[in-house]
DNA sequence: GCCAGATAGTCTCACCTGCAACTATTCTAA
DNA sequence: TTAGAATAGTTGCAGGTGAGACTATCTGGC
């Protein structure tokens, strides 16, 4: 393996052509991907949803979008609708179409027609589906807890906090209440 | 916008259907996806690229791969080959092949053949990709100062720091340095 | 009651991306 | 030296996904 030079020569490079460049606040206004929270969160949610989808994925054959409707019918036992699951999950509506097409499919979930609104359907989770989702969801919280098993339990709760503090400042709260209030079911 | 009953009928529906899988600790064995940290991380991350995509691809016509290899290229000023800049964004190589494509067809980069070895290309950015990334680096500095003004100073280094422990964990941790161990450049 | 605009859900289209095959080149070990 | 394995990079293919058109239905204002 040739490796010349690396750190070595990383300085060596004045970088004659950015002189005119005189509205450029000049050397290092440089951005180091490994410190730029953007690329960082893309990567690490990257890799934990890479985790968690070898339960899902390899054992049970769900795609993400299909979890996303498992969970949220699971959680909320009531039926609901394919709206709502899109607005709570805020996963594109088409997604999620295809998703509860392929969950009937395979009998995890079923729906039945809305007397009240003849548009939409109200969509729950079946005997199969319920005993699917108990049967997952021990193993993706154990999934959870040996990935955040790194932080001490504080160093967890504060990183609750401000993951929240962050969702907050972009609007991102969507709690099952407030899609309620807006969405209805 | 009828919303007979949510929180109220929440507790209402004992499974009875379950009684008999006695193996699952029965009720509640629930989760709920906004305490998720996956999904939560997977959610706040595709909203923050979302954020940052409006300066890169709106402004510029940069997609996500394309941002990372001059990202990458601006970083380190030296020329370094495309497998190492797949390496260290982890991305695929046939996603970086194709963004390398379409920079050097805009001239933002251009690739020098590596006598030592001619299976690779060194890549660098062109005057044009420099321009273009000193302007665009503090835009996206300003966003992501932006989407962090809602953590203090203090904060934002105790959530840097739980970021690195859970990256480090994953053995997600591929610094500059290690990557040129491994890849050379 | 009726029409314009909103909404639920489906479908097509175009695009993006990972996989895996392929070429060219280099390395390794006999 | 040379055959076989490994590596850099490209490309065809298939699957997934968002945008937006479309249908059916509902709502609100006149």
């Amino acid at each position: 393996m040739a490796k010349p030079s690396t750190a070595a020569s990383r300085r060596q490079a004045k970088p004659v052509e950015d002189d005119r460049n005189a509205a450029v606040p000049l050397e290092d206004e440089r951005l180091d991907l490994f410190k730029f929270a953007p690329f960082r969160l893309n990567r690490l949610a990257a890799e934990v949803s890479a985790a968690l989808a070898i339960e899902y994925r390899e054992r049970y054959g769900l795609d993400i979008p299909e979890w996303r409707v498992l969970a949220t019918l699971g959680f909320r036992r009531e039926a609901c609708s394919a709206q709502y699951v899109a607005a709570c999950t805020r996963t594109h509506k088409s997604t999620i179409s295809r998703a509860v097409t392929s969950l009937l499919e395979r009998r995890l979930i079923e729906r039945v027609e809305n007397a009240e609104d003849r548009r939409e359907f109200r969509l729950r989770l079946t005997r199969k589906g319920k005993t699917l989702y108990e049967e997952l969801i021990p193993r993706l919280q154990q999934r959870e807890r040996e990935i955040m098993a790194c932080l001490s339990a504080d160093e967890r709760k504060t990183f609750d906090r401000l993951i929240g503090k962050i969702e907050e400042s972009l609007d991102l709260i969507q709690t099952s209440e407030e899609a309620d209030a807006k969405q209805a079911y």
